[in-house]
DNA sequence: ACCTGAACACCGTTCAAGT
DNA sequence: ACCTGAACACCGTTCAAGT
């Protein structure tokens, strides 16, 4: 006798959370729009109401998780840690971001953030420390993915050493380290 | 009554020469089994005798793109060229490297050949060279296509001034660029 | 405004069986 | 050694129709 009588009625917002769970769990290969759709407990078909394609679903992820970067760092290593961070917070999130930033401005906000925390603002390096960290965060998570589910060889924690190279890239290319140590002034 | 009388059998070879013909042509997305097959005119089924699943042929396609890559450069930057090279010579090559590069040790070779360009051999410095090259040609090859496709916007190249992001990225990793500007000594 | 039901044109993979 | 044929358990997407 109420008005509002249906159980579950959804929206844009629910949809996206759920597939952003689903993802945590079953990783972006098995990430089906049927999945999503069973995890609501609804048709495949009513995803296409709130989403025109799985790909326009996939941007908006891609758009959560850099959403969550923080824009005040001051320093570029901070940044650049805060924006893998964000990735690594969900499974397969820098090669989520990576495949769906040509479109969607999904990684326009953690570039801006990248752009503020350099001391001069170049958007040259901006740019550049973008794609070395969704390349790295990109192989480190998939490394990890692989090292967790057995995949071959060495038992060994192959990111062992792995923050180093970060730390070396990072800072290299926001303009921070010395060239080279030329004696040792 | 010959005996050699079937038509076309193939191997491991003519078979991956084929998908790495056809993902120049479809892309990555949809490169499927059953595409390569009906291209060999044989059944999907057939495929498995040469390869024990699609990620292993993937695995496949990624180390004879990477193997392009000479190894003999001695300067950082021609080296980075050369892979980057390798990876633009087919559609989607950087991401195919980029994602079979976990389990298989297509990158391998590359990363060699970065190492050996370096003056000081430093493999972490060879590391973050590769993380970059991989992340910047994936970004800017999808946005070649995305663009080619007629995506969305402005209609000008957005793959201008990425060479100088790249030239920027690769060299201050290497450990060549100018750290500050420092007045101007 | 949001969802169902049914259909369409696909997938990767397995496996017995053929030659 | 290499392939067929048939099957299994899936895909993304569309669209009329329901409420």
């Amino acid at each position: 006798m109420s008005p509002d009588r249906n159980p579950t009625r959804h929206d844009r917002d629910s949809v996206a959370r759920a597939a952003l769970a689903l993802l945590d769990e079953v990783g972006l290969p098995d990430l089906s729009m049927r999945r999503i759709a069973a995890r609501l407990e609804v048709q495949p078909s009513a995803l296409y109401w709130h989403f025109a394609s799985k790909q326009l679903l996939l941007a908006e992820l891609a758009d959560r998780i850099t959403a969550r970067v923080p824009i005040a760092e001051s320093d570029p290593v901070a940044c650049a840690r805060g924006i893998r961070d964000a990735l690594l917070a969900h499974r397969d999130g820098a090669e989520l971001v990576l495949s769906t930033s040509a479109l969607g401005l999904g990684s326009a906000h953690a570039e801006r953030a990248l752009l503020r925390s350099l001391p001069e603002q170049n958007p040259e390096r901006a740019a550049a420390l973008l794609h070395f960290i969704l390349g790295h965060t990109a192989l480190v998570q998939q490394r990890m993915h692989a090292h967790s589910h057995g995949a071959a060889s060495g038992d060994d924690d192959p990111t062992a050493g792995l923050d180093r190279v970060f730390d070396l890239g990072v800072t290299a290319i926001a303009g921070l380290s010395a060239t080279r140590p030329r004696a040792r002034a």
